[in-house]
RNA sequence: GGUGGGGUUCCCGAGUGGCCAAAGGGGGCAGACUGUAAAUCUGCUAGCUAUGCUUUCGGAGGUUCGAAUCCUCCCCCCACCA
């Protein structure tokens, strides 16, 4: 399948602006295209895969990604999709961040040489003089036309400082940078980016006097129409430090029926004919269809051998969805097989048995030290829910303290609710 | 610059001296039911080894036995006018 089509067919598309000429460029190859990253955490969380996904689409078509990381913009904060206006962040920060999740994208796409392009917009923004900037891009935009963008018209009602409302300019101005430097000519983006967008394509033009294209890509909602990617602590993180590799499986496996296919088709590879005839599997079956796309997402992110485990060790305490390998699937997860108890595997807290041994550790303290609860009040509210467990028994009393005879083999299951799990393990 | 209206907990939003850790809704968590789903119903939703104590209503002071509420100064936002 041409890449055009892939990315149509897999919903990645929402608007481009010239419908006509771009999927034909697109599949001829060779091009530079770019998409932009905020810096603005030192890791990024399944609300940025989105894109992710869709340069590795177009990567593989043949064209070069640039992946261009804000940390000039991430200064001044895109007010776009946003009700308020952002911390500003500092440069070391920005940096910092910024490597990060260039070593993330290596498990998504190709970064070798020649095959991707990574730049920082603070390389040419960094010793640039506003007079200059002025007279060299402001001069080229009307006011009265920034204002008829739907960002910031949204703003418009809550306010919107003039910082902000200079985003759009900053990031025309890398469209052209990047035209003039890589001779990229397709930006990619978020359906809220489409007036910056837009906007580089009339600089690159008015500057360089060559033509460039846009494609926007749908924002993400869940059946309620929240926003994507938000979870039990916030965002569901791919560095493994700050959301396990177990709880990263857990949050695909716990998607909603009616969102599978859509879900497979943005973040797995796997072919578009398959992942119809997965998502219309009904009742038990649709199970299958949540590994499949829990397995796979967790693989991308994580590798086959981290992704086989979180999956084992779901299955070791939630049972097979498919224990006889009844639905096919082209994915490798078939290939995963339960050799042993790999109930090992779950997020684990170890602490050292010596803890143990004056009368034994409070409940509340356990929890809160393995990071099950965020604090001790809401530990004790769990208990009193009767959310609590100790080795699959109902702990009711917030007094309550685990000894060392409640482990069996060194290894103890603390659970919150059905399905957050912390294994404890004693060392010497 | 002027006039008026605002800034409350994760979000929206009530609260104009003690009954306020602060109504209601949303979100989130847990329980029941299930399929590790959805819907529904119920409970919880600042922190603390806790019948109490500590921090929280834009910021800093002040009045008071007692302040989210009253006073002073400051910061920020919105609307209109100039």
């Amino acid at each position: 399948m041409n890449c055009f089509n892939e990315l149509k067919e897999r919903n990645f598309i929402y608007q481009t602006t010239d419908d006509e000429h771009i999927p034909e460029i697109l599949n001829r190859g060779g091009n530079v295209y770019y998409v932009g990253f905020d810096p603005t955490a030192d890791s990024l969380h399944v609300g940025h895969l989105l894109p992710v996904m869709a340069i590795r689409h177009v990567q593989a078509a043949g064209n070069i990604p640039i992946v261009l990381v804000g940390g000039a913009t991430a200064l001044v904060g895109d007010p776009s999709g946003k009700q308020e206006a952002r911390p500003i962040m500092s440069k070391e920060k920005v940096a910092e961040n910024a490597a990060a999740i260039k070593g993330q994208l290596a498990h998504f796409i190709d970064t070798t040489e020649g095959k991707a392009i990574f730049v920082n917009n603070a390389d040419w923004f960094g010793n640039m003089l506003y007079i200059d900037f002025l007279r060299e891009v402001g001069y080229r935009f009307s006011v009265n036309r920034m204002l008829t963008a739907e960002s910031v018209k949204l703003r418009l009602e809550t306010g919107l400082s003039f910082l902000e409302f200079n985003y759009m300019l900053l990031q025309a101005y890398d469209f052209y940078v990047l035209n003039k430097g890589h001779n990229c000519t397709f930006q990619l983006g978020g359906q809220d980016q489409w007036g910056n967008i837009v906007a580089g394509i009339d600089l690159v033009r008015r500057m360089s006097s060559k033509e460039a294209f846009g494609i926007t890509m749908p924002l993400l909602m869940n059946d309620k129409g929240e926003k994507f990617g938000k979870s039990v602590a916030g965002a569901i993180w791919l560095d493994e430090k700050k959301t396990s590799v177990f709880d990263y499986y857990q949050f695909w496996r716990n998607s909603a029926d009616g969102e599978v296919e859509k879900l497979l088709n943005y973040f797995t590879v796997l072919p578009t004919d398959e992942i119809k005839r997965l998502g219309r599997l009904q009742a038990p079956e649709i199970n299958r269809t949540k590994e499949i796309l829990a397995f796979e997402a967790t693989k991308l992110a994580h590798g086959h051998e981290a992704a086989s485990r979180a999956y084992l060790a779901a299955c070791a305490k939630f049972g097979f969805a498919d224990p006889n390998g009844k639905i096919e699937t082209s994915s490798s997860i078939k290939s995963v097989v339960s050799e042993s108890g790999s109930i090992a595997d779950l997020p684990t807290y170890r602490i050292p048995a010596a803890n143990f041994a004056n009368g034994g550790i409070w409940i509340v303290k356990l929890m809160t030290d393995s990071g099950l609860c965020n604090s001790s009040s809401d530990a004790r509210r769990l208990i009193k829910g009767g959310g609590a467990y100790i080795n699959e028994t109902r702990i009711s009393d917030e007094k309550a303290t685990v000894g060392e005879n409640d482990f069996q083999n060194e290894a103890l299951l603390l659970k919150a609710g059905k399905k957050n799990v912390r294994r404890i393990v004693l060392e010497s």
